[in-house]
DNA sequence: TCTGGGGTCCTAGGACCC
DNA sequence: TCTGGGGTCCTAGGACCC
C-alpha cells in the first residue's frame, strides 16, 4: 500500500465526547442523563475537574474548574475519582477497531487519534458514519469524527459538532466553516497567544490568516509562521503510526495535602513519585539519561532542576537519589506545594541495547590502542616500564603523569 | 475558597570547540 | 592588543494540549 504523492489525503481526527464521563455512564446506565463529573480527589484541595458531562457543562461546570466552585454552580454534581484502568481498557478497544479499518491509526491521547483512510476502499463519510456507530453500538461512548484533507482540518472540524457529530472540512469550506471561529479557538492557539493576537488586531481565524507573515514571525517565531499556514488550511504532517512509541520523558508529580517546609515530607513524597516513574519505566521496557525534579512553592512559582547522567538508568533508588541531590542543591527554604520528578531522554530499552553495543564496541577499541600502546613503551623502554604500568602504587610518578592521558590510565587499571 | 497531572515542542543563554 | 562566526550540547523556562 502505498500513498501517492499528489493525491489529496483523507484524514479522520476521532475525538471522544466526555471520554471518562461516557465511559463511567456506559458502566452505570443510572448516571445517564445526569450531571456526573469526574474529579482528582475529591476531598483534598486538589479537587478540581477532569472531565463532566454534557448535564454537568449546561450548569457551567468546566474542566479545571475547583470542586467546590463546580458544586456551588450545580448541587446536585454527581462527582466520582477516576478510574483510569477503565479508560485505558476503553481506549484500547476504541484504537483496535480502527487498527481494523487501516493501518494509519495514530493514537494522539486517551481519548482521541487520527487515520489516513485515503486508501480505504469506498465512501468517506459512510465510513465515519460507520464508525461512529460501531464505538456507540459496542462500547456505549459518543464520538465525533472530523473529515478533511489534512491533520489540522481534521481537527477543527470535530470539534463543530458535538456529541456524535461528523463534520467534513474541505479546503473550499475554509472561508465559510473555519474562518469566521475567533481565533482563540484555533488549535494551537492558547491564552496567551490570543492575547497577543488580539493585540495585534487579529480577532478571526480570517485575520490570522491574512496577517503579514513577518509581524508574526517577529511576535511568535516559527509558530507564528506555522499559525498563518494553518489558518490557511495548510498542514503537511503525516499520520504518523509510530509516534506512539517515541515519548521522551516520563514524569510524576504531586500537590502536597498542605504546604511544606518538613523534609520528612518532602523525601517521602520524592520516594513515592520515583517508584511510580520506575514502575512506569518497566511497564514501558525504557531507561533513560536525565532526571528533573519540579518544585512548586506556595506562591505557586515553580522551578525545574535536572541533571544530566553518564549512563542511563531505570531504577528507583537512582531516579531517586538524582532527586534528592537536586532538591538539596536547589531547595530555597520555602514552603512547598508540589513536587514534580521525571525521567527524560527516555529510550525503550530494545534501542539502548544497540547503544550499549556501540559503547562497549569503542570500549573495546580503546583498549586495544592501548594495549598497542603500552606495547610500543615496553619495546621502547623495556621491560621495568612495563611494570611500573601494572602497579597502583607508581600511579603518582612523574613518567606516568607525564606519558599517559588520565582516561587511558583509567581505563588501564579497571 | 482558586487553579491537577500527564505530556510535547520551542527558545534563549552559556559553555565549549573549531 | 583585542576579539569572528558557526555548530552543538546542556539547562531552564514558557506556551500549549488533553
Amino acid at each position: 500500500m502505498s500513498i501517492q504523492k499528489n493525491k489529496a489525503r483523507i484524514i479522520f481526527h476521532i475525538d471522544m465526547n466526555c471520554f471518562y464521563a461516557s465511559v463511567e455512564m456506559a458502566y452505570n446506565t443510572d448516571l445517564k442523563g445526569k450531571p456526573v463529573a469526574i474529579a482528582g480527589n475529591p476531598e483534598e484541595r486538589k479537587g478540581i475537574i477532569v472531565t463532566s458531562s454534557y448535564e454537568a457543562r449546561a450548569k457551567g461546570v468546566k474542566t479545571t474548574m475547583p470542586l467546590w466552585q463546580a458544586r456551588k454552580l450545580c448541587p446536585n454534581l454527581i462527582v466520582m475519582r477516576p478510574n483510569f484502568e477503565r479508560y485505558r481498557a476503553a481506549s484500547n478497544e476504541i484504537f483496535r477497531m480502527l487498527f481494523q479499518i487501516t493501518p494509519y491509526v495514530e493514537p494522539v491521547s486517551i481519548d482521541e487519534g487520527y487515520m489516513d483512510v485515503t486508501e480505504v476502499e469506498g465512501n468517506p463519510v459512510e465510513l465515519a458514519y460507520r464508525i461512529q456507530n460501531d464505538i456507540m453500538n459496542n462500547l456505549d461512548i459518543p464520538c465525533s469524527i472530523g473529515i478533511a484533507p489534512n491533520k489540522f482540518l481534521a481537527k477543527m472540524a470535530s470539534d463543530m459538532k458535538k456529541p456524535l457529530g461528523i463534520t467534513i472540512l474541505r479546503k473550499r469550506d475554509i472561508e465559510k466553516k473555519l474562518w469566521p471561529l475567533p481565533v482563540e479557538e484555533m488549535y494551537g492557539v492558547g491564552s496567551k497567544t490570543a492575547e497577543k493576537l488580539r493585540a495585534m488586531d487579529v480577532k478571526t481565524i480570517k485575520d490570522l490568516a491574512y496577517k503579514d507573515e513577518y509581524m508574526l514571525k517577529q511576535a511568535f517565531g516559527i509558530n507564528g509562521q506555522r499559525l498563518k499556514s494553518r489558518a490557511n488550511g495548510k498542514d503537511l504532517r503525516p499520520v504518523d503510526p509510530d509516534a506512539v512509541h517515541d515519548f521522551k520523558s516520563i514524569g510524576s508529580s504531586q500537590t502536597l495535602p498542605h504546604d511544606t517546609t518538613d523534609e520528612k515530607e518532602i523525601f517521602h513524597l520524592i520516594d513515592v513519585l520515583s517508584d511510580n516513574v520506575e514502575r512506569r519505566l518497566k511497564r514501558k521496557e525504557a531507561a533513560g539519561r536525565s532526571i528533573q525534579l519540579m518544585i512548586r512553592y506556595h506562591d505557586r512559582k515553580t522551578i525545574t532542576r535536572s541533571k544530566k547522567l553518564p549512563s542511563y538508568i531505570e531504577y528507583k533508588e537512582d531516579i531517586k537519589n538524582t532527586a534528592l541531590e537536586l532538591w538539596t542543591k536547589n531547595w530555597n527554604t520555602e514552603p512547598v506545594r508540589l513536587i514534580g520528578v521525571t525521567v527524560q531522554d527516555v529510550i525503550e530499552k530494545k534501542n539502548l541495547a544497540e547503544q550499549l553495543d556501540l559503547f562497549t564496541y569503542e570500549k573495546e577499541e580503546k583498549k586495544d590502542k592501548l594495549y598497542s600502546t603500552i606495547q610500543q613503551l615496553s619495546n621502547k623502554y623495556g621491560k621495568e616500564t612495563f611494570k611500573k604500568l601494572n602497579n597502583e602504587e607508581e600511579k603518582d610518578s612523574e613518567f606516568l603523569r607525564t606519558s599517559f592521558q588520565k582516561d587511558f590510565l583509567d581505563d588501564f587499571r579497571k
